[in-house]
Parts: structure tokens; sequence; C-alpha cells
DNA sequence: CGCCCAATTGAGCTTCCTCAAAGCTCGTGG
DNA sequence: CCACGAGCTTTGAGGAAGCTCAATTGGGCG
């Protein structure tokens, strides 16, 4: 039996019991490797597949006609990918490998039985699925109304928030696997204009560089220059029936 | 017993049964009516209710420390809100009449024990909420890739379609209940740039506007300046386990 | 009739984009 | 061990989209 990674974005709301464990893992149909650039699932394709994130990052993004792109989100250990399957025919984004990485395939019917058989579980899924929504909208009030320098901000201190909590003791130095031209995909801009405001950051003296990893140096101005709000989740205990 | 709207979203995926509607029903602890411009959750309050929109128009938001201002999304009937609140303390988004509506109240032990005595409408709810993450990331798209007179028209579309799907037999005069400084919030864009934009989508034969409404006069065209991208909603079925 | 808020218009300015050309880095093959 | 690419980063110059500030018009309501 496979570790899902599914248990530790679930057990960051409350402590999963021995048997929501089990059914967790028993929803793992098998385990699936890409190489960089791999696409996982194309945009307008059949959506059939589910997927967690065992290493690695991935990127899900969208395809306009003249073929500019927009980079949804990117994706870590204990993400749950293509869960608009279960919505939709089609892909309405694509899922790219933006390094090696290791998937795990959910198998959808039992992914459906979980619901019938493990109630809680499918109430804490729910409760993931804002967390994630609640995401976008801050990204979107970050395209929205922040400037390129706000933009790119709040991009590292995102990443930098998932290093920590992957790894609490992590030191200064935070790896940013992306290139330019994909954090510019992310934040609505154009590579040469993320070079541009990188720059800047370091010359303000908040971030420092070095090849393919940041370092914070400021993160209270930082903080306020990307118009971040640390989002403290909280399950709220009134409505998840405990277990019986 | 009052009629549950959240029937009417849940019902578009598949047929409900008699006491699935029955469950529905019996989540709502209370109405509510609110005037324009209400506040019917403010900001970083501290999260508690869920509702269902009943009639008329609302939008969530969140603020910038300069007040400037970001729409995430408008809401109409069937629209559940403030799912938030089962993952985090303090609200994310404020939640705001931007017309005179009515909110059923939703009673969050109830919403949570659906989830052991109707695994079914649980499932459904989860297929909702991955339909309304979607839409957020084709907002999000929007903000990121297209010009302004392409988020515009993207907003447009969106109102001509809720119509259409709210009366199917609706003549071509579509209200839009939003000033110009909301479309501006909800686009990224200033009232001032709005207002041009509208101005030349009129002048270019997509649209034709009366007074607090629009016609679309060019479906193709509109739809192409947009980038939109029809999304059909289709359950898997694979997954939803029958009812027993 | 008078007010208030929304819509409209104009002028000048900023931010970010486009196009183009180097410079760097790292892996690969000779 | 070194030369060569390929892809990423950096830099410059000019242009366009959208913003700010300010003033005017229009419409609905008390």
């Amino acid at each position: 039996m496979v570790e899902n990674y599914l248990a530790e974005p679930l057990g960051r709301f409350c402590a999963l019991a021995a048997d929501e464990r089990t059914a967790l893992d028993g929803l793992i149909a098998g385990e699936r490797s890409y190489r960089k650039g791999a696409i996982v699932r194309a945009e307008r394709a059949n959506a059939g597949e589910m997927f967690v994130v065992q290493r690695g990052w991935l990127f899900s993004s969208m395809l306009l006609e003249d073929g500019r792109r927009q980079i949804i989100r990117f994706h870590q250990r204990g993400d749950l990918l293509g869960g608009d399957s279960l919505a939709f025919a089609e892909a309405p984004d694509a899922i790219v490998a933006l390094t090696d990485c290791e998937l795990q395939l959910i198998d959808k019917t039992r992914f459906g039985r979980l619901f019938a058989e493990q109630p809680r579980l499918a109430a804490l899924l729910f409760a993931m699925l804002q967390v994630d929504r609640v995401l976008l909208t801050d990204r979107l009030t970050s395209l929205g109304r922040s400037s390129a320098k706000g933009r790119v901000a709040a991009l590292l201190l995102w990443i930098a928030n998932r290093a920590k909590m992957a790894d609490p003791a992590a030191s200064g130095s935070i790896p940013v696997p992306m290139t330019q031209e994909e954090i510019g995909d992310a934040t609505g801009l154009t590579a040469v204009h993320v070079n541009r405001t990188m720059r800047a950051l370091v010359e303000q003296g908040l971030i420092a560089r070095s090849s393919g990893a940041i370092r914070i140096l400021d993160v209270a101005r930082l903080t306020r220059v990307a118009n971040h709000v640390e989002r403290k989740e909280r399950l709220d205990p009134s409505w998840l029936s405990t277990r019986s």
C-alpha cells in the first residue's frame, strides 16, 4: 500500500483516523512519472484522470488563440489535480510538468464511493477545494489590481510559504524552479518585464537571487508590495460532524 | 417548507430524487433581505454564515490597502455564498448586495450532516464547486491575458449566458445591473476606461446599449474578442455512485 | 426645481509591451 | 578538456494601452 499524499493537506485541517488514512490510500490506482515539460493532460482533451502530486512541480495553464498562455497555478506535493474532470467532459486547462515529477493516479469510482463510505473525508475534501478556490481569488485580485512588482512579489511569497510548509526548518534560500517566461505567464506579464521587475526587487533590497533560487530579505516590505494577505486555514468545528 | 434554490444548479447535473430535494430544503434556516449596497459579510469579518441567493444580484470583492477594489465575481439565483467559512476563520472576501436581494440562510450543522446522510448530494456539491473554480480560472485568464475590450466582452458574455440560463426564452435585451465603476472593479480597469471600451464595442457593432441593459449584436465576433470558451458542464457518470 | 450619482469627454502621463540584440550557463559531443 | 549549442537572462529603444486628473453632461428622484 502506497502512502497517499492527500493525507498531508487534509491532515492540516484535523487529525485523520486510521481507517480514513486507509481509505485515502485505497484511492490510489497507480503511479506515473513525467519528464520536465511533459504534458500530463492537454487542454480540451477528454478530461479523464485525477492525480495527486507526489514529487516535483507542475502547473495548469490555458492557451489563447494567438498563442499566449496564462498559467493558472503551480502545483506541488499533496495537490489534487484534474478534479474538474468530475464536472466537465473536456479539460478546461492543461496540466504540464514544470520539473520531473511523480503523480499518483486516483481511481474515480473509488473516489465517488468515498462520499458514501467516508463522509467526513468528503467534507474535508470539500473544505480543501474551498481553500484552493480562495487561492484563485487572491490571484485574481493580484492580476486585477496590483502592479507588476506586486504580482511578482505575491508569487514569490506564495512559493516561499509553500516551501516553509513543506519544510518548516528551511533555510533562507528558496528554490524557484520556473523560468522568467513562466513567471510572466503566471502573473500576466512578459518575460522581459518580469526580468526588469525582479531586478528592481533586488535593487530595492527586498530579495536576493542566486541561480534558480531566491532569498527574501525583507518579508514585511515584500508583503506590503505584494498586497499579500496571510490566510489562516481553520476548519469551522461547528459544521464538521465528529467521527461517530 | 421553502424551496431551496440550490436545487437549480445541482439539478443541472442530474435529476434529483424526492428525498434529496427534501434534504436540500431542510438546510434552510431562514431568509434574509438586503437593500442595494448593503454589506452582507465584511472582509475579514468572523466568517460565519452560508447563503443561497434567492433573488437579486450580489458580488464578492476584496479591498486593497490603498482603497482599490477587486470584484471576484457576481452572484445570482442559486449561487452558494460563504462556503469559504467552512475552511477559514476570517472571511477572505466581502459579500455585497448589488441590487436589493433575498438570501436563504444555510444551517451549517445540517450542511455538515448532509455529507453523511446524502452522499450523492455532497458529491454534486463538490462538482458544483469545481464548476465555480473553473469560472475563476477563466476570469484569471481574462485578467491576465486579455485586452480591456476582451475583458469587458467576456463579462458581458457571461452575464448574457446567465440570463439565458435563467430564462431560456429571453429576448435580446439583457439587463446589466452594475455601474461602469463596478464593471471596472471586476475587470481590473478604471471606470473611465470601461466607458471608452464599451463605447468602442458599440461603435464596432458588437453590442447596443440602452439604460441598464445591452443587446448583443454579433455573438460570434464578441466571443472571439473576449477569448471566450463555452464550457459544457457534464457530470462524469463513471464516478458518481448511482442512488442505491 | 435642485441634487446626486453615473456616464462621458479631453489631455497628458506611466506602465508595460514589442522588437531586437547581446550575454550567460550548462550539458553534450568531439 | 574544450568547443558548440540551446535555452534562459539581460539590456536598449521606441510605442501603445490604459491610468490620472479634471471638467462637463445626463438622468432619476426627492
